[in-house]
RNA sequence: GGAGAGGUGGUCGAGUCUGGCUAAAGGCGCGGCACUCGAAAUGCCGAGUUCUCGCAAGAGAACCGUGGGUUCGAAUCCCACCCUCUCCGCCA
């Protein structure tokens, strides 16, 4: 709120290049001129009432008359009360607003309306030429036995996968070689948290208010399945106050994730590239302002090693202003090469939050002693997509005769299999 | 699910019956100072968060699990909800 009081114009131009439209910032801003001054009067009058019930106080106690004073009292506590009731009704006014305000990007982000303006900084590895017809993973999954779509549709429905045999043991490989990978590589601290969250939680995380839509509420409980595991894990520290000295916190945590993909109908239909349910090893940090930009560049590194140990072709791209998400305010994409695509397929993206999730979860720091709190700085990034990476191997590793040889990095984690075929 | 107990500051813990003098005793922990060659022990002093007004010094308001209510006035009384603990039942 203060940043916009005092710098309307940078938070305009931050949502018309997120092209946002949802608030009226000027209409909040003069809520706030009005929240302040019926603030000021209810103030006034609950510092008379306080005096004054004092006074009571001291009366009664003497055995002196007080009741003309409480009479006034009452006409004042009428008052108050009827200031509280607008000024309750102008901060929820004020709250809402504020939280469809979207994230201000970092001044290196290209400006841009879609995808198209997406910058590629970076390709690793040469997509496999085969010397015979690649086959999509939604034929070869099932010819291997190793994935069962129309069992899953039965079961559950369209949007969910059943993986089998040497699938699900794939799946589980490759969960196991990735937060292997990051806790003793990379020295990230594991985590295995709830798959069902709280509304705040949710707010926290910035899903909510602008993405209700995306999630699966559970029951009347309001419980939501986590759309990923950033929900839980940037709401652990929520409304603490971590000592700078403990700074930065890295957490690696693999889950389910849940979504309704409520935009996305009719894409991505074949396959299980787009699920409702899916798995991923996900990155979380917590750092000081200053040191945010850094750790966002080594996030990065961390979940492309995870791509370059499976020696699976990618690239990176910075995402512009219009396509880069409400809460971010810098943000990279992995892409995996994906021969049934005939192009590249997100299989992670890294970002840096700055204050943003802080702000709403309300995730403090202390420099030393004496400092104020201030708010910290969150990132996350997929390290990486379990289900695309499945998808993926299954395709840039298919040999003509429809078998999967299984990349060397993952071999310990298959008892030494080399090869799953029929 | 049944019965009971409880949620107070960094932490432990009083205060709640009997509403006001309570930002809230006391202990521990923390910071500073004194004593000491240094340390321990001891003594003294100091530390909450958010918001509003103000250039500032400062002034004021709110906060005792959350939200309502009663009252001139609520940590304290009433209602609802959430959470924790103990016992019983059920359960992977």
């Amino acid at each position: 709120m203060q940043l916009i009081r005092s710098e309307p114009e940078k938070v305009k131009d931050a949502m018309a290049a997120k092209g946002e439209t949802d608030v009226d910032l000027d209409q909040l801003l003069s809520w706030d001129v009005d929240w302040r001054e019926t603030l000021q009067e209810l103030e006034q009058l609950r510092a008379e009432r306080n005096t004054a019930s004092k006074e009571i106080g001291r009366r009664k106690a003497a055995g002196e008359p007080a009741d003309e004073l409480i009479q006034r009292m009452k006409q004042v506590s009428q008052k108050v009360g009827a200031l509280e009731e607008t000024t309750r009704h102008l901060e929820q006014k004020i709250e809402d607003a504020l939280l469809r305000i979207p994230n201000i990007p970092h001044p290196d982000v290209p400006l841009g309306a879609s995808e198209d303006d997406n910058v590629e900084v970076k390709r690793w590895g040469t997509p496999r030429s085969f010397g015979f017809d690649a086959r999509p993973h939604w034929e070869l999954g099932p010819e291997l036995g190793i994935i069962d779509f129309e069992r899953a549709a039965r079961v559950a429905g369209s949007r969910f996968t059943i993986l089998r045999r040497a699938g699900a043991h794939l799946s589980r490989a490759l969960i196991n070689f990735m937060l292997d990978l990051h806790i003793e590589e990379h020295g990230y601290e594991e985590v295995y948290p709830p798959y069902l969250v709280n509304r705040e939680s949710m707010l926290g995380a910035g899903q909510l208010p602008k993405f209700e839509d995306d999630a699966f509420l559970v029951g009347k409980q309001d419980y939501f399945m986590i759309p990923t595991a950033e929900v839980p894990v940037t709401n652990m520290y929520r409304s603490e106050i971590i000592p700078a000295a403990n700074l930065p916190y890295k957490f690696v945590s693999y889950t389910a994730c849940f979504r309704a993909e409520a935009g996305a109908a009719g894409r991505d239909t074949r396959g299980m590239i787009r699920q409702h349910q899916f798995d991923k090893v996900e990155l979380v940090m917590y750092t000081i302002p200053e040191h945010s930009y850094a750790a966002l560049e080594k996030m990065l590194g961390h979940a492309e090693v995870v791509l370059q140990r499976l020696e699976l072709p990618y690239r990176c791209l910075i995402m512009c202003t219009g396509d880069m998400g409400f809460a971010q305010a810098k943000k990279y994409d992995l892409e995996l090469w994906m021969p049934s695509y005939d192009g590249f397929v997100e299989i992670s993206s890294v970002s840096n939050f700055e204050d943003f999730q802080a702000r709403r979860a309300n995730l403090r720091f202390r420099r030393d002693r004496e400092a104020k709190p201030e708010f910290l700085h969150t990132l996350n990034g997929s390290g990486v997509a379990v289900g695309r990476t499945v998808a993926a191997i299954i395709e840039n590793y298919q040999e003509k005769d429809g078998s999967i040889t299984i990349p060397q990095a993952l071999r310990p984690y298959m008892r030494g299999q080399a090869r799953i075929s029929i």
